[in-house]
DNA sequence: GCTGCTAACTAAATCGTTACAGTCCACCCT
DNA sequence: AGGGTGGACTGTAACGATTTAGTTAGCAGC
């Protein structure tokens, strides 16, 4: 049953049949009337959205590619929210959602996706082929999320002075050992004690440099030289593999143990948050913990987490407004704010 | 740049441009190089996918379709699971997934999508106009998760005895108040205690009737009437919905406040510890508490959640399977596992 | 009665592929 | 030499819609 059968059914041009459809003002209502009806008689369900998308060029479709694999990015808590944001503006505005991973088989993602009408990028690493070739189709907008692509509008938080007012806030209180866990510092999978001295600068994401930027910048104005702190990284946000990385720094004998952790995000920090309460260490009497983020899980619980709160639903809604040309395509930069929890009062 | 065009800048025909892309076996080594090294210089991304799918019939796109908002499904730890299952295999297989809502307009959903090769369909009310077009169309396959769609294979659990099994559990330490919170029992906006006797009866999801029953039936083994026990609704599975109803349970005086909370979702539960925690009740001495779906955020806490564990990544894996014709489309029943952590020894 | 205008509808081109049915030619077998 | 075979490539008709440029018919205005 296509639009065509339901014309010469009808006897009339497939012209007035697409028309009843889009355009109600071209035809009178009495055909209209007519067509819809004989349509919903034949079953026929509406023009086809396949041929539809070739004809006119759009599909009403915005592809979100993702940094990770799909199923890690479902569970982590901020690209939740972050597809939360675009979902709920794509939705009021009659769009729908594809998601890709720029992980998996990037080199499929661009080919197969011609598809969508724009691309909303989450914090991919700069060297992924994949950018290439979605910004050399050229045709389709693209819109940055988390970090920086030339020549392309980004939405982001300012991830340096955020962490550096978390790390203040945290070295208010005079730490003996403290310590830095940082989220995906290379590309090149590297789990555990960072010694490298030159980590800050090799970093190869932007959001973990200029986070870690921030939290040196705090060291020295105390006085804390940043190279003497000990550094951890970790690989993928996730509890497994989180907590072996932790359970190392906590089982460490007691004056090596540090008494300040800054996380690098809250997954990280919720994590050594139920380790030491495991091993009996009293939160933040023993060890102080700081997180960044600020997701719910974070907050609806005690100790409610010392973070830093970025809305991510808010960086969705904007990357999606622009993809849809509702607002300019143009750099944004969203605003952070402190929350001290009872982790590090 | 058109397959067409390259075709003509190279003196070859277009159907040996496609075999070059799609068909490797159909033409000389040396031609097929020749065309894909002039792609690469003319900048050509191989074939569009708009009109391949029209031609072919077949987009590479699996359609889920969520019973709620995707801002909220997004942000819900089981519906996260299972799409993580669902994208797991898609990926795994060379496609991706569009995401829609069943809520927010879905008169939209099936004409906007005749572009998906298959759905999946989650844990719809039976009322929605919606599924009648979807199965209407009857080209594309459909797999319905977590409910029973007439004609139609479904992936589920068997909650009744789930439900019956946690409540046995818990009613082997005697209660003298137990009580039930309910997740969505009716598709009635009815947030709050239910008075009316025959709510088993008329709870219009699948799912809600028999996890109920299953704990009617428990009660009722152990001399206890299931309709003596106080009932609360809850709508939507989030923290903001669910707090003002159980605070309004636990601010009850103490001779009637429950001694045991047996809530249909982790997410209940686990609002339902931390207020307690809040007020000073001890759990499990002053307050027991079961949950049900085993999210990972019940477990990796302090106490950890009692509750039943449902495996809904490999639920999504199945149907995802399902979809694409892996396995045979027919109703498949998933075992569960009970978990006895801390909030109900 | 003729022109001009609008509303209502239609014919046909087009979107970028893929698939079917050939055509052509070189090669092998008897 | 003739016939058969198979590999390499081509021409063209779909796929199911939208859109542009027209064609009518009806009616008002002078």
């Amino acid at each position: 049953m296509t639009l065509k059968d339901l014309a010469s059914e009808l006897g009339v041009s497939t012209a007035s049949v697409s028309n009843a459809f889009n355009r109600p003002d071209q035809l009178s209502p009495k055909l209209r009337e007519r067509i819809l009806g004989e349509a919903k008689r034949l079953g026929y369900r509406g023009p086809d959205a396949k041929a539809r998308s070739l004809r006119t060029g759009r599909s009403r479709i915005i592809a979100v590619v993702l940094a990770e694999t799909l199923t890690y990015s479902l569970n982590d808590a901020v690209a939740s929210e972050l597809l939360s944001g675009i979902a709920e503006v794509l939705d009021a505005h009659g769009h729908t959602l594809l998601l890709l991973s720029g992980r998996q088989d990037a080199s499929r993602v661009p080919g197969s996706s011609s598809i969508a009408d724009g691309f909303i990028v989450y914090g991919l690493m700069p060297s992924l082929v994949l950018l290439d070739e979605l910004q050399g189709t050229g045709r389709q907008p693209l819109v940055a999320v988390d970090f920086d692509l030339e020549g392309q509008p980004t939405v982001h938080i300012d991830d340096e002075p955020a962490c550096y007012a978390i790390a203040r806030h945290a070295l208010t209180t005079p730490s003996r050992r403290p310590a830095v866990i940082n989220l995906r510092l290379t590309e090149q999978p590297c789990n555990g004690r960072i010694t490298d001295d030159h980590s800050l600068l090799s970093a190869e994401r932007t959001i973990t440099r200029s986070r870690l930027a921030g939290f040196h910048r705090a060291f020295s104005e105390q006085g804390i030289d940043p190279s003497a702190v000990p550094m951890w990284n970790i690989e993928v946000n996730t509890f497994e593999v989180c907590a072996p990385v932790i359970e190392a720094i906590l089982d460490a004998p007691a004056d090596e143990r540090p008494d300040l952790l800054l996380c690098m995000s809250d997954r990280i920090a919720l994590t050594a948050l139920m380790l030491a309460e495991q091993r009996g260490l009293r939160v933040p009497e023993d060890l102080r913990i700081t997180g960044f983020d600020g997701i719910a899980e974070g907050q609806y619980r005690a100790p409610r987490l010392t973070t830093v709160r970025q809305d991510s639903v808010e960086k969705g809604r904007i990357a999606a407004r622009m993809i849809l040309g509702l607002i300019p395509r143009e750099d944004r930069l969203l605003g952070t704010k402190l929350i001290v929890g009872d982790t590090c009062p």
